[in-house]
DNA sequence: CGCATTTGACCTGCGC
DNA sequence: GCGCAGGTCAAATGCG
């Protein structure tokens, strides 16, 4: 038996043994163990004692253990019946195999430990942006219902002086209830505009003017504009309500009434220019320009000299958080959305409440640049009654910012040279700052409005932008340039 | 009939 | 100074 594995095949081991010299067993003895040698050892003295071969064996073995004897005898024990185990985490391991393979194991439980440390952490961070998703979320709808509440307030307070919902009659007062039970409607009132002053009519009555401006559901209703203006139609029934906001910019989209007093071809742009006036208040000087093709422009210039109704009042405070979010890029969660000065602070454009408007409601992609708060702020009622007046009138915000930035997209167009060329001082006054956006702000309709090219690609920028970031609207002071894609919905 | 829109004329600013 | 373009005015028109 025991020449079975020696003729069997000659392992090293065997062969050695066949072999063995003084020299070779004092190597044996003190660098090697030669388990097998040993298993070998113990079945010969078991059952065949008589073999020459066993006595090298045995010599072999002996001088092993004495060996192991000196350091540990228990795990003499422990190494002829589990070779691995054995050797496992012990530096006297002499055993070439047991070693790399100890190796090995160390490095595989080392690197599945980092691992596991590493998924661990993955994990801890998911939460983490998780739970910065879960909390802008929720800011932004804490944004939404508090601006929906305000709205309710500041109507049920001017109802009893607005001499417009006043002409309505006690026969309308059914539907001034449903206009605050429908606070945010007006973004998604935003249907595709189609010839602004060729569709004036459709709203018939101030209340249903004031209806349509409601104020910016976004989330609250259909972001189909069809779908909303059918219902808004049923509501109303009437017929004229399929057309929408965009498509009365005379009237109150923006929660002003505005009256037409003008229009014009503009050079090299074949949708014609439209001009309102402010009709709110008598002698008010506001006036907004409409250009309106495939995106609706609007420029809005002066100062109210009344108070906002909250239609406009919402629309301002939403353009102005969605364009402070836009021009940011991102906002964390941990800021208050209900601070507009903090979020703006946080902008890029350290301008953006000043002019910023970039409504991208729903479907509609809208730029607004407002030019109706002059630099020193002579309204005091918009002051005091809108945050963005007051974060407009901070120091260090640059008005010539955001032109800059919209003249770039504009200088794509090559339309537009008067536009690209146009150079801001890193401070400007106010005063020439705003009354260059105000001509940077015509350049850029004018070009946007004369490429369909241009304005679906803008409008699709910025839709992506707004759908990434879950964001709406945007408003502010200075100037209201609102673009809104009015093709592709 | 009153109000809002339309539209042509006029005014103004700017560039050549 | 002239021409052009943008902006405004106001009479005409349409609609409810």
């Amino acid at each position: 038996m025991f020449r079975f594995p020696v003729s069997l095949g000659g392992s090293r081991d065997e062969t050695r043994h066949d072999q063995i010299t003084p020299l070779d067993e004092c190597r044996v003895v003190v660098g090697e163990v030669d388990f097998f040698s040993d298993k070998r050892d113990r079945v010969s003295r078991e059952n065949i004692n008589d073999d020459e071969d066993d006595e090298a064996s045995k010599v072999h073995v002996k001088m092993e253990s004495s060996r192991v004897e000196d350091n540990d005898r228990s795990r003499d024990v422990n190494i002829g019946l589990n070779l691995l185990t054995a050797n496992t985490g012990s530096d006297e391991s002499t055993v070439d195999d047991g070693l790399s393979m100890d190796m090995e194991d160390k490095r595989a439980k080392f690197e599945n430990a980092q691992l596991q440390e590493e998924l661990k952490k993955m994990k801890i961070e998911n939460q983490r942006l998780r739970e910065m998703l879960s909390q802008a979320t929720n800011n932004f709808n804490s944004l939404q219902m508090q601006l929906v509440a305000v709205m309710r307030q500041q109507e049920q307070r001017n109802s009893s002086q607005d001499h417009l919902l006043a002409t309505e009659g006690n026969a309308e007062g059914g539907k001034r209830q449903e206009v605050q039970t429908m606070v945010p409607r007006q973004f998604m009132d935003l249907g595709p505009s189609s010839g602004a002053a060729e569709q004036d009519a459709e709203v018939s009555s101030e209340e249903r003017t004031m209806l349509r401006s409601g104020s910016p559901p976004l989330l609250l209703e259909n972001s189909n504009p069809r779908e909303s203006g059918k219902r808004l139609l049923a509501r109303e029934e009437s017929p004229e309500s399929e057309s929408n906001a965009w498509g009365n910019p005379n009237k109150i989209t923006d929660g002003c009434q505005w009256r037409k007093y003008g229009q014009k071809m503009a050079k090299g742009n074949p949708c014609p220019r439209a001009y309102y006036r402010c009709t709110m208040a008598g002698g008010c000087p506001v006036r907004k320009q409409v250009q309106d093709r495939s995106i609706l422009i609007t420029t809005y210039e002066g100062n109210h000299n009344h108070p906002l109704p909250p239609a406009a009042m919402a629309m301002a405070s939403t353009t102005t958080a969605a364009a402070s979010m836009l021009l940011s890029g991102s906002v964390s969660s941990q800021d208050n959305l209900m601070n507009p000065t903090n979020l703006l602070a946080r902008a890029i454009l350290p301008c953006s409440s000043s002019m910023a408007t970039i409504s991208a409601s729903a479907p509609f992609p809208t730029i607004t640049l407002d030019l109706t708060n002059s630099p020193n702020g002579n309204n005091p009622n918009m002051t005091t009654n809108n945050p963005l007046m007051q974060f407009a009138q901070r120091p260090g915000f640059n008005p010539g910012v955001l032109p800059q930035v919209v003249g770039q997209g504009l200088y794509y167009n090559q339309q537009q040279s008067k536009f690209s060329g146009l150079q801001l001082p890193a401070q400007p006054l106010q005063m020439a700052a705003t009354s260059l956006m105000a001509e940077s702000v015509s350049a850029a309709s004018a070009a946007i409005g004369s490429d369909p090219n241009f304005a679906a690609a803008l409008a699709a920028a910025i839709t992506s932008i707004i759908n990434g970031s879950s964001h709406q609207n945007n408003n502010s002071n200075n100037t209201n340039l609102a673009t809104s894609n009015g093709d592709n919905i």
